[in-house]
DNA sequence: TTTAGTGCAAAGGCTTTGCAGATGT
DNA sequence: ACATCTGCAAAGCCTTTGCACTAAA
């Protein structure tokens, strides 16, 4: 079954930041008032999102934090497994909320750069197959198509 | 059907640089010493090989040759269609010829490193689908399957 | 000759880090 | 109090560019 998501379903919040309390105690680590903000903006972005476009939306409401400050918080909650971390070509490098997120690939337009996720189970089950028959434990894996979309073609 | 490519089938160096001949004179370009020299250390490389790499494995012939051209010079490939541009992760970008090169995708292994180059047709066909399911007209795609190799599993 | 290519060095763009001061615990 | 976190600025790292010079055509 070929699944189309268009947008994110909404995320739950309160569980993500309990995830990123339990990773923050676990690993001797601190809270802070700016790390809540960060969070709190980046589930909210609702797209895949540059450090800059997040540092942009966090700095109207909240100036005085800081640009590392945003990039230092996005690592931790890619290693929180809050977040995901996406290449995607010669862009910038972006991040989406991976929490009640599932797993996708990304269909890349090449005239206007939309990002559309979809998922096909068939796919993901020969990819397993595929590195297996190399001698290959999969573990995650990326598929960007890129092409023309809807609108664009 | 499967196919599992582990290296690289010899380059048709002559063909190479003939393509990239025929793409610098529709261009209004010129051809080069420094030019051939790269073009040749890299289809001789015979991996996926970055600028430093390949500046590299030059300068010990050709110490004269800078970065920039190396550098300018692989652009240059990648234009004319004998090279293609990788990014895997967050490791720097590569280069690999695609000259002879069927499309295929990679294999990552999480911990040495390693490449390897896969294919399976059935995956490329689904990959189609997906996208026109979304009426999305696919040109390429990138997939990368990250795990553990022979060696390190 | 004319103009693209080269080599150097410097500038860009993004990511990461050092450090002094602020802040959780 | 003590170690982490923050904010700033500076450093890194890789890629790209400006410019005077070299060399194809």
């Amino acid at each position: 079954m070929i699944t189309i998501i268009m947008s994110y379903e909404k995320i739950d919040m309160s569980k993500a930041s309990e995830m990123l309390r339990e990773y923050v105690a676990k690993n001797g680590m601190r809270n802070s008032s700016q790390r809540e903000i960060i969070l709190s903006a980046f589930l909210s972005a609702g797209k895949h999102i540059t450090v800059d476009e997040l540092f942009d939306s966090i700095k109207e409401k909240n100036p005085e934090i800081g640009y590392a400050t945003v990039h230092r918080n996005l690592r931790l909650m890619c290693n929180s497994g809050i977040a995901d971390e996406i290449k995607i070509g010669k862009g910038k490098t972006r991040f989406e909320p991976k929490l009640d997120h599932k797993h996708h690939d990304h269909l890349v337009c090449l005239k206007c750069g939309q990002l559309t996720e979809v998922n096909d189970e068939k796919i993901e089950i020969l990819q397993d197959k595929l590195a297996q028959a190399n001698g290959f434990i999969p573990m995650r894996h990326k598929l960007e198509i890129y092409g023309l979309c809807k609108k664009c073609r």
